[in-house]
DNA sequence: ATCAGATAGTAGGGCATCCGAGCAATTTTG
DNA sequence: CAAAATTGCTCGGATGCCCTACTATCTGAT
């Protein structure tokens, strides 16, 4: 029971054998990745009830806040930015959950609209609600802490091309 | 060619819909979430050429850093903190790669032991080498960045019961 | 008007993760 | 010492993600 902490060992290992300068940027990317990792467990955890994963959950509030409830697959995965298959798994099972249909698009009979149903509607509302009162999973830090990772993050997403600091123009 | 960041676009469609209050925890786990990934990504890039993703490369480096080289499945599940199932198709793939051998353990005949081989030493290191290079995809943050980035994160760690802050005891 | 190229979605396969089930070996208990 | 419980690992099935085809459809350029 020596309750230690693996990614505090990983580091002391770390700068053992490489010295201290790469140890920061490692010991940071294994922090953000457990993290990560306890916190869509949890969230999965708190949506299971909905019969939703939090991607699922991502998906249908897509839907819920888009203007009359349907888009195109192509843009669910540009919104999302998942690749064109995971959004045919993706819909997939929330067809199968009731929450979403496919309907076919009026004038472009390539295209595929995918729906929120009536029942994916009261779910997303009641699952968002959960959530919102958990904040999230992130209850341990305050709102400045919030806006303080997001500032950090931000920049390592600029790394994959997200357009940060949008300008408003 | 709009150019706008979809992870603020969410964020004001959340304080529209449901106030200022759960806004921030929304933005900061959708900023995580994403950073996660993009940073996966880049990793995995990185790691192709070896034949490693960033999975692999952790369990190959648990063992590179290990006193004898090997240990029990069993013991590199614990440290990685995967499911046990996870680490007979991780080290599978491992094995396959050549980098990394199975071998009975001595005494406990239930216990499979995994072996860093000549060929996974010198990717490790490699591997390693260039990661360290790299600043495992963090370039974009500074060394202090870094330290606060853990700190806030290890707050969030906490919750999936990662021992934070070890006492020496 | 046609035909080449772009676009939309899906099928199939790989990887990483989890869970439950199952099997073999060891340890504990009565 | 024998039966029960635990431990260690693997297998099969699920989710989510990516990639590479492949089909169907649309669009634009000649």
């Amino acid at each position: 029971m020596s309750e230690i902490d693996l990614l505090r060992e990983a580091r002391r290992q770390w700068e053992k054998n490489w010295g201290e300068e790469p140890a920061p940027s490692m010991a940071a990317v294994t922090t953000l990745m457990r993290a990560q990792q306890i916190l869509m467990a949890h969230l999965n955890g708190k949506l299971e009830p909905f019969d939703l994963t939090f991607a699922r959950y991502e998906a249908l509030m897509l839907l819920y806040l888009s203007g009359d409830g349907s888009l195109p697959m192509g843009k669910v995965g540009e919104r999302l930015q998942v690749h064109a298959t995971s959004v045919t798994s993706l819909i997939d099972r929330l067809e199968r959950s009731g929450y979403v249909s496919r309907v076919p698009h009026p004038t472009d009979r390539r295209t595929t609209l995918a729906r929120i149903t009536a029942p994916g509607r009261g779910v997303a509302e009641k699952a968002t609600e959960l959530l919102n009162r958990d904040k999230f999973g992130m209850g341990a830090l305050s709102t400045e802490s919030h806006e303080q990772l997001i500032e950090l993050l931000d920049r390592i997403r600029e790394l994959g091309g997200d357009t940060v600091q949008a300008p408003i123009s």
